[in-house]
DNA sequence: TTATAACAGGGTGTTTTTCCCCTTTTTTAA
DNA sequence: TTAAAAAAGGGGAAAAACACCCTGTTATAA
């Protein structure tokens, strides 16, 4: 039985650590390296002569996120098998995730046992994805066919209405006219279903379109 | 050499296993059990007959979360040391987790060395503290002596701030006059250095005062 | 080529928020 | 017990936000 290589993607070290010493419990694979953000695993990967078989990679993480990390990394190296490990369970964060190449979706807090099958899957296979995130992911599918889909200058408006700013300023700062502001913003209101601007913070939050500290 | 028993709480299954297996890897340190939340290790201690002697303790977690079973813990039990685990570095979470009680307190991105190391100070001195942790309360101490101190009713005026009601709806929730509420506004406008209702927005959001989603 | 959709902007009026200065009542501490 | 704070409330005005309805330009896709 031959031995997989596994790469652990988290800017956790610690947690890296510790998710490291599981996978190298598990019998079929062991850990090659760890790194703590993205961008040190595509310098890390380019740098190497052989590839590992699989990166368990984190999604919230610094400097590269995990989404941007996978979406490089599969398109340079796609026989890179990607394992996303996330504590989000929002099917925006999951889609956006599989989009960008990743092989499978494992949340945070499921049995060690299902990380190894689904290392194992990923090894014989070539994909993974549990009950648990098919759900969601039927639930986006089914639950709601008209997804909201904001565009590019709304969401920079958006990150501008979650500050102090007042229209005015957004306006100037947008190079637009207070009165196109008053548009984008009834056009959010209702795209939203919100009437005020505290609304607009709150689903911009919600969405990670703006992030808080 | 006596091998010292440890129990992982952390609401993240996955997790919980992954740093138990790295305690075990440690010769000094084995893991006892896994508790997903602490009202789980709560009842658990209470049924068992040999207490731990460490407590490796996620500071969030659903149900009961760290800081509240930490407090309870440590006055049922006062043998028992915690070390709080987390990725939080905000003063005011750590100040109250080390108030409630906790023995130390490591952030997450450490290196496993540093958990051991946190370990045997704890089983030998019966406390340990990162030279990162102590910056963070020195700075605390330092840094700002006039925190600012909100009153429970500010805290639950800021609450209804986070939602969509006018003022005068807040007004009618919390029976009191608008004239009132402009005054609990106003006064917080001067405390947090803002000057409209997005910067209390955010001020909430920040300090966990409201939590979206 | 012609809808039709996206984008930018205008007018007018109402409501809400913000600001400043003031009074009364209740609590708290010296 | 008395002075001082804190809490509750008020008036009025200016600024900002919200609502509704409307006019042009670009693209661009049927």
């Amino acid at each position: 039985m031959k031995n997989s290589s596994v790469v652990v993607v988290d800017d956790h070290i610690l947690l890296a650590q510790a998710i490291s010493s599981l996978v190298n419990s598990f019998n079929q694979f062991s850990t090659k390296y760890l790194c703590c953000n993205g961008q040190e695993l595509l310098d890390r990967i380019a740098s190497e002569k052989i590839l590992p078989d699989i990166v368990l990679m984190d999604v919230n993480m610094p400097i590269l996120n995990g989404i941007e990390t996978t979406k490089q990394l599969t398109k340079l190296y796609p026989s890179i098998k990607v394992l996303a490990l996330s504590v989000e369970d929002e099917e925006e964060t999951i889609i956006k995730m599989l989009k960008a190449g990743a092989k499978g979706y494992l949340l945070k807090d499921v049995q060690k046992t299902i990380l190894e099958k689904g290392l194992q899957e990923l090894m014989n296979c070539g994909f993974y994805y549990t009950k648990d995130v098919s759900t969601i992911l039927m639930n986006s599918l089914n639950g709601n066919p008209n997804k909201i889909q904001l565009k590019d200058r709304e969401i920079e408006f958006l990150k501008f209405v979650c500050s102090e700013m007042t229209y005015k300023q957004i306006a100037e700062k947008m190079f637009l006219s207070p009165k196109t502001i008053d548009g984008y913003r009834d056009a959010l209101f209702e795209k939203l279903h919100t009437k005020n601007r505290i609304g607009l913070v709150i689903y911009a939050i919600k969405h990670k379109i703006v992030t808080i500290s």
